[in-house]
DNA sequence: CTGAAAGCGCTTACAG
DNA sequence: CTGAAAGCGCTTACAG
């Protein structure tokens, strides 16, 4: 019957694909959530279906809601889509939703920052199923909202104290990994750029370097950390301060890669050779690592895995219990050309 | 009354705060809304008031949304999360849709690639109030799906025959200034490094770019145009063979970001000064342009005016009628160190 | 000034 | 094997 397809301007319902097979809408519904306990004549099926598909129904999604509580939505919140590692988050966090037919509602910390509250009040009204969070500004405080919204909720890249369900990554072998690196080519005089101190992941890098460090039998003399926001500004700053002090090191591990980019920007700047002179190795890949003059060396972290599991597990979980997972995807050192062996005494003295 | 706040496990509903007020729901519900029709005694307001705050009452999204037929919500579709590009203007998006007390779905083209028409389908179900779509991915062949969607669309920063509504910036504008830039340093010798044949932004930077060397008195000869994908690597392939050309140019602009570092990138390994022996500009401006070696000269676009505004013009626009739209904010360039006058003949020569 | 009622489009326990 | 009915939580024209 042609013709009658999409009665134009008024969407399609369950009641009008039932009439059009002449069933029940319950027999309708049923046969749309593929419902395993219906026991329906084959024929009765087939008409069914051929009204489905010539009518072009589609569920709709806020009847559904209110009627199962469910919504089919997750809230993934984080600091700012600029940053590269939330990209790769967000991507990785996005398939596995679509993967089990959940839509994100996405928000960063640049609106929140103005208006936290109002924001999160959206979500207050039940309007996602679960609450992915990352970064400060949403997972600071956010205690007594947690509370409030009852939804069960994942921190992604962090822990807070009192906030026991979190994802993380192996923060501390990524930053092992660099430092042995360093020490492969032989070097010694390795100091640390460190993240800023409230940064759980920058803590985890940190007591990484010092682990790896101290295994080498390197000790307080050669270990040196500044601290540095996670921005190439904070990498500038850091560096000029790394530079400028009396034992110079001749590499250095940068706990991210947007300082890193402000590091070596910083050293070159200073008429530093990177990496005859200074050896430097960002936690985190990124696209235009290879792209950088020189090619930035780095550990790659499974970001991807990261927001693809937090999805699941938040999905799978149980709301109330603890959830404390860490990410056991492949945390590997890429080798590009800012790393190289340790300047001989000579050439240190030389410049 | 305190100690009956919030009966846990249960959501608070309109009902729940009637009750308390002893009023009817419908009074509250105006309240709630603030219907600017309805006369209510000081004291009853006071007293919903006071009953809706003690409950923490919060209306359900999806009942609300199934007897108004809104969703207070977004769709913003975009090839890729990790592109700079794109991320300016989630977050003008944002910003635009928080003030409207709307909240953002989001989808990129990596999900879509696999599945596209299942992650459309689940905006079919009336979980958005509109669609904003850039990226080849969610404005090709899309004709079919925005009409049976039924859905206020608009398209971002493209153009796609046969769909009326879009909103673009001033590309040409921005490939003028960069070429008027070069040729204020002495430049004659410009070439373009293009955008893929199949984007609108990139046929009219080119049109920009020819615009402006026809407008200074450069003909044939001195025109050259490569395309290349928005991508690091496509930036080296076409800086390669711009590189090679027996005509090789004093000045590139490059018509895109990330493919500028890969130009960039290219230049220098091969062994050229920049901008001592070749001036790069690029269109659009990144956080991390100013941290390149040497820092990138660019054309600032108005990313985030583009992503605020696609947002307002969206939602107070009537669903059907055309709506084609060039943001007018600040197109400007900034002067950073790739660009330099153009090299002696001798020093050419040295090379 | 306030209330009763209908209905948005579904799902699901229950009846037959 | 299929249908009738209730109800999720709202909003809004209407009644009084």
């Amino acid at each position: 019957m042609p013709g009658l397809r999409s009665i134009k301007g008024k969407r399609v319902t369950l009641a009008d694909v039932a009439a059009h097979a002449g069933v029940d809408t319950s027999v309708v519904s049923r046969i749309v959530n593929d419902d395993p306990v219906l026991n329906v004549r084959p024929e009765t099926r087939e008409r069914v279906k051929a009204a489905l598909k010539e009518l072009g129904y589609r569920p709709n999604a806020a009847a559904r809601s209110l009627r199962t509580s469910q919504t089919g939505t997750l809230g993934l919140f984080l600091p700012d889509f600029a940053n590269p590692v939330y990209a790769e988050i967000i991507t990785g966090a996005e398939v596995a939703a679509a993967e089990q037919g959940f839509v994100l509602v996405t928000g960063s910390s640049t609106v929140s920052g103005s208006s936290r509250r109002a924001y999160l009040d959206l979500l207050g009204q039940g309007r996602v199923d679960g609450l992915l969070l990352s970064g400060e500004a949403f997972t600071t405080d956010i205690r007594k909202e947690l509370q409030e919204f009852d939804l069960p909720y994942l921190l992604i890249n962090r822990r807070v104290r009192g906030l026991n369900r979190y994802i993380i990554l192996d923060d501390e072998r990524a930053a092992r990994l660099a430092v042995d690196h360093l020490i492969g080519l032989g070097h010694t005089a390795i100091a640390h750029i460190a993240g800023p101190a409230n940064a759980d992941t920058a803590r985890r890098r940190r007591a990484g370097y010092e682990q790896a460090m101290k295994a080498a039998g390197l000790g307080a003399k050669d270990i040196s950390v500044i601290a540095a926001d996670y921005t190439p500004e904070g990498g500038v700053r850091a560096m000029e301060q790394v530079l400028s002090s009396k034992r110079r090191p001749t590499a250095v591990v940068v706990a991210n890669i947007a300082s890193a980019i402000g590091a070596l920007h910083a050293a070159l700047a200073m008429g530093l050779k990177v990496p005859e002179e200074l050896s430097i190795v960002a936690i985190h890949d990124s696209p235009l690592a290879a792209f950088l003059t020189p090619p930035l060396t780095t550990v790659r972290m499974p970001l991807h895995d990261l927001g693809y599991q937090a999805v699941q597990l938040l999905l799978e979980s149980s709301r109330t219990k603890p959830l404390e997972h860490v990410v056991e995807g492949p945390t590997e050192l890429i080798v590009r050309s800012s790393t190289g062996p340790v300047p001989s005494t000579t050439a240190r003295r030389g410049r």
